[in-house]
DNA sequence: CGAGGGTTTGAAGTGCATCAAATAGTGTGG
DNA sequence: CCACACTATTTGATGCACTTCAAACCCTCG
């Protein structure tokens, strides 16, 4: 269990000013937040909390990968969402009753910021401009979740993978590129609701239908239209949708 | 387009103040969206806005049913959320540069109240009280959207019909119960991602399975548990979780 | 009564899941 | 640097749930 600070001299409060909806917070705030954080750094696999655990701090990633997910008396996972860099979680425990309403793993080495909860209610609630920052941040969040029902209710397991895909390139850049699937193929999977055996057949559909080339986890995609046209003509969505997802609070 | 004040002398401020979010504001803030408001009444099938329109205002359900949804290029429809009596919609428009991120329509005889959206940015931008309960509402409706997306990955189509029902229920008295569908039986089956055939044959499942009796749209449920046990077995939250959709802002 | 929508039923097809097994890839200790 | 162990990924075969298309039925309402 790891519980580095190994740069003594991270300043978290730097770190802390370039969060979106930290924005337009008071010095007095990233004082008080930055005094009272630390850094923890895990392997992959480590459990940060379980669903219905009492919540006292919630999170900022400096780097890796966490997986929010809740599981039935059975066992199945319900994977809610896979985070990165610059997202924060474990904060809307404020908002029931102070219980962790996921459980929070890490699936990749990380690094974290640990803030406290007690803090960041205080401030939410003597702060309009942070709860009104937050407030957008959740309602831009909702949209997200609208796409994600609407993901699986239209397209096919195909098209799932292909607008994924899209959402690690750069959208506004059309030229050909290659990306890195951020995490293993079978958390892929279920992150977009789908088993790693259809995972994989239908990574080959989607190669053959828009001529991308799989090696291990590169992608290289010469045509990113062409992925787009096939991915995102089962979706409500116009095609550069990225912004949908950015600057997430969750 | 029925747009009528039937009663001269309903009195939307008191209207107001009954509804969960606006809990602490002032009198000053009834008076304001007293005056500025209007109750609307409409025939099902009324589209009230569509996706993308340019939004000045945002309503209440006072009587009726209303469907948010999404729809492709192609036609295809994405049912965000269907709605009823308390709650209210078309306010995350805010949130989206004054965009509607969904369209909106009547699916029965509806009463709205129709609020100035002006007022409510003003209002949340200086009523912190009225942000943080906001803030609450949207967290427990992304809990409710964690849910639907769970509900659709880890449930059949028979469950989902029964975890509907018991929505439907007072889940706090299990008593024997009748319960109406509240609106018809295709637009469920969209609601709950399926085909109206599907929804046909999964409810007669569901019969089978659990002893419920149906007549048109009236059903009757002798043993609330056998139902939830059949229903809930596929979800990670426990029985009642009825509470999970309560006062919801949407 | 008859028209039209909502609902059910039947038959056939499709996509994804499941189970089983082969293969590729990775890290380990020798 | 290799062999082994272990995991991730792919492939094959089969089954099931849901969809699709078509037609019948039912109910309501003019």
């Amino acid at each position: 269990m790891a519980l580095v600070s190994r740069n003594k001299d991270i300043n978290i409060s730097e770190i802390l000013r370039r969060v979106p909806i930290f924005r337009n917070c008071g010095d007095a705030f990233f004082t008080k937040f930055g005094s009272a954080s630390h850094v923890e750094e895990h392997d992959k696999g480590k459990t940060l909390f379980l669903s219905g655990d009492a919540a006292t701090r919630f999170y900022l990633i400096g780097e890796g990968w966490v997986k929010l997910y809740r599981e039935t008396a059975e066992g199945a996972q319900a994977i809610i969402d896979i985070l990165t860099n610059g997202q924060m979680f474990g904060e809307t425990a404020l908002f029931h009753e102070d219980l962790c309403p996921f459980s929070a793993e890490t699936v990749e080495p990380t690094k974290l910021i640990s803030l406290p909860l007690s803090l960041l209610k205080q401030e939410i609630n003597t702060n309009n401009t942070l709860a009104v920052a937050m407030l957008t941040s959740m309602a831009r969040y909702r949209r997200y979740q609208d796409q994600e029902i609407e993901h699986r209710s239209l397209q096919n397991a195909s098209q799932r993978i292909g607008c994924f895909l899209l959402r690690l390139t750069d959208q506004y850049d059309l030229k050909p590129c290659s990306i890195t699937l951020p995490y293993d193929k079978t958390l892929l999977a279920s992150r977009l609701g789908m088993q790693p055996e259809t995972f994989s057949r239908a990574l080959s559909k989607l190669k053959d239908a828009t001529g991308i080339r799989v090696k291990g986890s590169t992608i290289e995609i010469d045509d990113i239209d062409r992925l787009s046209e096939f991915s995102c003509s089962a979706c409500s969505s116009d095609f550069p949708c990225k912004d949908i997802t950015a600057g997430t609070v969750c």
